[in-house]
DNA sequence: CACGCGTGGCT
DNA sequence: TAGCCAAGCGT
């Protein structure tokens, strides 16, 4: 018995398969694998570039999801020279409505440091690539084993709930350390032949065949080695605490026309939620509760109508924060609600017409749009949920 | 280590 | 409906 194995059982109590096991498991799944992968765009290639926008994207986000991004993005944005050099405006267009945007600019860093620091040319192992921004053990594991032949596991959750099953691992995955146990358990699995081809077979078995909540084990390799399949407790794996709740937050949102017909736009803070996307000036009621706590504070899951005071104080507010005046009060056009992984917003839209602005504070960073030319700006999902409300209640009116 | 960070599909 | 889940990473 080698050293290695002898370590996994004394440190995680892991019963390691013998050589041959091992060896018959890597034919099995690839075997599978090459009968049953399935068709999509970034498995027609080998350029790392391509390999590593895919495996960004695929982060926390479904295949199907990806696809119409990651075409559009590659026809755009060829190669790392292009994604370095592209506006930021565009860039955020290209991810607009696929989530955790630190993702791309992180990715646009990584694509700056690779022209800078590495003379343009992809880093070729996983330790260089996960030196890259944004490129942690997981992407390094995949871009190195799938575009380099790198002999080197992947692990995501796909991985750790297919091990957790086939070992009966019950430590809890939302630690950080078990993470640490899976990579040693699969350094030892994946083979030096097709690695990357390994990887990929297990997230697709992960993903059709050992799922979250079913198990299909017809034309799938994994039950003869599956341990919990074996003792039909599947389902108990793998280990993971509960996520916490989201937190509800209430906004007015304020869709401001000028006599030009042109909407209020404002810009996000640079980091945190949403950062650098565009959005209608938007107040959490609290900062308006907290001077009176009678005022603007809805009721109903309706657009509430405001009462000549909580107008004036509406008015009061835009001109402090945005030295704004409009001539017509607020009308409320309906309600948005959108839910975050850590979040969930309720969001109250009104319109305003007529609006005049005088000196603005440069770090608010605000700009007049005619609706014409939205499609130019990056707007997160909640605000296109208010421009398709305006839209029809434009419709309604007509 | 715990948390912040989006969105859409599915049950 | 509300909760769970998806090819994670940075801080």
């Amino acid at each position: 018995m080698s050293k290695k194995k002898i370590d996994l059982k004394k440190e995680y109590n892991i019963d390691l398969w013998d050589e041959e096991r091992i060896k018959s498991f890597q034919t099995d799944i690839l075997a599978w694998y090459d009968r049953h992968k399935r068709d999509l765009p970034w498995r027609q290639t080998k350029d790392p570039y391509k390999i590593w926008v895919s495996e960004i994207m695929l982060q926390q986000t479904q295949v199907a999801t990806v696809i119409p991004y990651y075409e559009r993005f590659i026809e755009r944005l060829p190669d790392v020279k292009s994604l370095a050099e592209v506006s930021e405006e565009e860039l955020l267009k290209l991810w607009e409505g696929l989530g955790y945007y630190s993702r791309v600019r992180n990715m646009q860093a990584a694509a700056q440091q690779i022209i800078e620091e590495w003379g343009g040319v992809f880093p070729d192992n996983r330790k260089d690539l996960e030196k890259l921004k944004g490129i942690g053990p997981y992407t390094g594991g995949a871009v190195a084993s799938i575009a380099f032949g790198e002999q080197t596991p992947a692990v995501d959750g796909n991985v750790m709930r297919v091990f957790s099953r086939l070992f009966k691992i019950e430590d809890d995955l939302s630690k950080a350390k078990t993470k640490t146990l899976f990579e040693k358990l699969l350094s030892q699995i994946v083979p030096a032949d097709r690695p990357g081809d390994f990887n990929q077979a297990i997230m697709d078995l992960g993903a059709t065949k050992s799922m979250p909540k079913v198990y299909d084990p017809v034309d799938n390799p994994l039950p003869d080695y599956d341990a919990s399949y074996q003792s039909d407790t599947w389902q108990e794996y793998p280990v993971k605490k509960g996520k916490v709740k989201q937190k509800q937050e209430t906004y007015y949102a304020f869709l401001i026309k000028n006599d030009s017909d042109e909407f209020l736009l404002e810009k996000r803070p640079s980091s945190g939620l949403l950062a650098d996307f565009w959005t209608f000036p938007l107040v959490d009621v609290l900062t308006f509760s907290s001077e009176d706590e009678k005022v603007l504070l809805p009721t109903s899951k309706q657009a509430p109508e405001l009462s000549e005071q909580d107008q004036h104080v509406v008015h009061e507010y835009l001109e402090e924060e945005y030295q704004l005046t409009a001539r017509f009060d607020p009308e409320a056009i309906g309600v948005v609600n959108h839910v975050f992984s850590h979040r969930k917003w309720t969001i109250y839209p009104f319109l305003m017409d007529g609006a005049d602005i005088g000196e603005v504070a440069a770090d608010l960073n605000l700009e007049w749009a005619a609706y014409e030319d939205f499609s130019s700006y990056a707007f997160p999902v909640p605000q296109q949920k208010m421009i398709q409300l305006y839209q029809s209640f434009l419709d309604n009116r007509s």
